[in-house]
DNA sequence: CGCGCTAATGCCACTGAGTGGCATAACTGT
DNA sequence: ACAGTTATGCCACTCAGTGGCATTAGCGCG
C-alpha cells in the first residue's frame, strides 16, 4: 500500500480541526473520526499549498486528491466545491462565531458590540497551531480567484442569516421585521472583511493578536463611516 | 431557417438594456449592435422565464440556447457564466450607480448621502420597460440558487470596490488608507442588499418606487443598527 | 479472538459548464 | 459590388460534480 506516504504531509494533523465546535477532546475520538479529521486536514494544507504555488485553477481535482490518496468521490463527502476547501479555515471562524452567539447574554450595551464580543471570541478559539497561515493563504488565494472569493461572501451572507436567527430566537425584539438587527450583523461582516483585507496584506506572516487589531480598527471606524463629509473644494 | 420565430420571444427587445451606460440612443445604433443587443435581451428574458419554471439547476445552457437559436459559444461571448445571464438586471443598475459617482461633485454633506443618493439616482434611470419584473424574477432566483447569490454578492462587492477607486480618484481623501470611505460603501451595498429583499418578498410585483421606499427605509435604518439595544430582562 | 454489522471509501460511468481553434457567415464603409 | 472586419457556428476537449454499486475498514459483541 501507499499508506507510508499517505499522510506524510506538511503539518501536523493530529490536533482538532473541530475549531469552536463541540469543544470534545479529539484526541479521544474513535479511530474513524480522527482519520476522517486527518485526511480533511490534508486535503485542506494540501490544497493550500499547490493552489498557492499553482494557481487555483492550475490544480485540478485529480491532482489534488491523489496528492492527498484519496478518492476524488470522497473529497465531495467532505467539502461541497473545490472551493470550499480552500475557505475551511476562515469557515471555522464563523462557526466558532455563530457558537458564541448562542450562549452569550444581553448586558444591556448595543447589539453591535455584543456581536462584535462574540466575533473576538471566536478569534479567542482559533489556537490551533498555524491557524494564521491557512487563513491568511486562503484570503491571499481568494484575492486571485473571484469564484472563491464569491463563495466565501456567500457563506458569510448565510452565516449571517443563520446568525439573525439565533437572534430572534435568543432574544426577543419588539419589532419582528426590525432592519436593524440584520443590518448589524451586514456591518460586523462588513468590517470584518475590512480587517481581514488589512491584515492580509501586512507584511510577513501576521499573527492572530494582529487581526484582532485591524478588527478593532474597523469596528471603531464604523461609526465614522456614516457621517464622514468630503467639503466641496477638496478637488 | 429558423429565422422566422428566431426572435419571437416574450418581451420587446428593441428596447435598450444599456441600461445607464452611455445614454446613446440606441434606436439609430448600427444593425450589428442593435442585433446583439436583441440577442442579449433575448437570452437574458427567456433566461429568466425557462429558471423560473423548471428551476435554476433543471435547465441546461444547451437548452436555452437552443430556444434562443443562438450557440453555446456565442452564449459564453455575452455572459461570463449561466449564473451571470440570470443576474444582468441588477448588474444594470449598479453600472448606472458607477456611472453617476463619476459625475457628482461632493456638496458638503456626509459621504454616506451622496452614496445613498447616486444610487436613488442609478435606480431613476432604470426606465426600461419590465426592468422591475426582471429584477424580481432575477432575485426570487437567486433566493433559492447559492451559486446565483454568490456570484450576485461578488458582483457586488468588486462593484462597490470600483466606486471606492472612483471616490480615491475624484475627490482625494486626506488619509489614503481611511477604512471608513470603503466602509461606507459597504454599509451602502448591505442596506440596499437588506431592500431589495424587503421589496422581493413584497406581494404581487412591487414596483420601482416601492423599492426607493424600501431603500429609503434600509438607510435610515442604518444609524440606528449601530446603536440599538436589547435590555438583559428581555428573555 | 473472530465474526457479523455498519458506514465510509473507491471505482466507473456519466452529465453539463466552460474553452480554444478555425472555418464561415453577416454587417461595415467605400 | 467588394474588400475588410467582426461576430457566429461548429467540433472537440477539459474538468467539476454526481449517482450507483461493490469493497473495505473500523466497531461492537459474543
Amino acid at each position: 500500500m501507499a499508506l507510508a506516504r499517505k499522510w506524510r504531509l506538511p503539518l501536523g494533523y493530529d490536533q482538532a480541526m473541530t475549531a469552536g465546535l463541540p469543544p470534545t477532546d479529539n484526541g479521544r475520538l474513535p479511530l474513524r473520526e480522527r482519520k476522517k479529521l486527518r485526511m480533511r486536514q490534508a486535503l485542506i494544507d494540501t490544497a493550500l499549498e499547490v493552489f498557492t504555488t499553482r494557481g487555483f485553477s492550475g490544480v485540478t481535482l485529480d491532482e489534488l486528491c491523489d496528492a492527498v490518496d484519496v478518492s476524488k468521490r470522497t473529497f465531495f463527502r467532505n467539502f461541497a466545491s473545490k472551493e470550499d476547501v480552500a475557505m475551511a479555515p476562515t469557515q471555522d471562524l464563523w462557526r466558532a462565531f455563530l457558537d458564541e452567539l448562542e450562549t452569550r447574554e444581553p448586558d444591556g450595551r448595543p447589539l453591535a458590540e455584543m456581536l462584535q464580543q462574540a466575533l473576538f471570541a471566536a478569534l479567542e478559539r482559533m489556537t490551533e497551531e498555524g491557524w494564521n497561515r491557512r487563513v491568511l493563504l486562503s484570503r491571499r488565494l481568494a484575492e486571485k480567484t473571484p469564484s472563491m472569493d464569491a463563495h466565501g461572501l456567500r457563506f458569510c451572507h448565510e452565516t449571517s442569516r443563520t446568525a439573525l436567527g439565533t437572534l430572534h430566537r435568543r432574544l426577543h425584539f419588539p419589532a419582528p421585521d426590525d432592519l436593524r438587527p440584520q443590518l448589524a450583523l451586514d456591518l460586523l461582516v462588513a468590517a470584518f472583511h475590512c480587517a481581514l483585507d488589512r491584515w492580509t496584506h501586512r507584511p510577513d506572516t501576521p499573527t492572530r493578536s494582529d487581526l484582532a487589531t485591524d478588527m478593532r480598527n474597523a469596528f471603531t471606524a464604523l461609526p465614522g463611516s456614516l457621517t464622514l463629509t468630503v467639503n466641496p473644494q477638496a478637488r
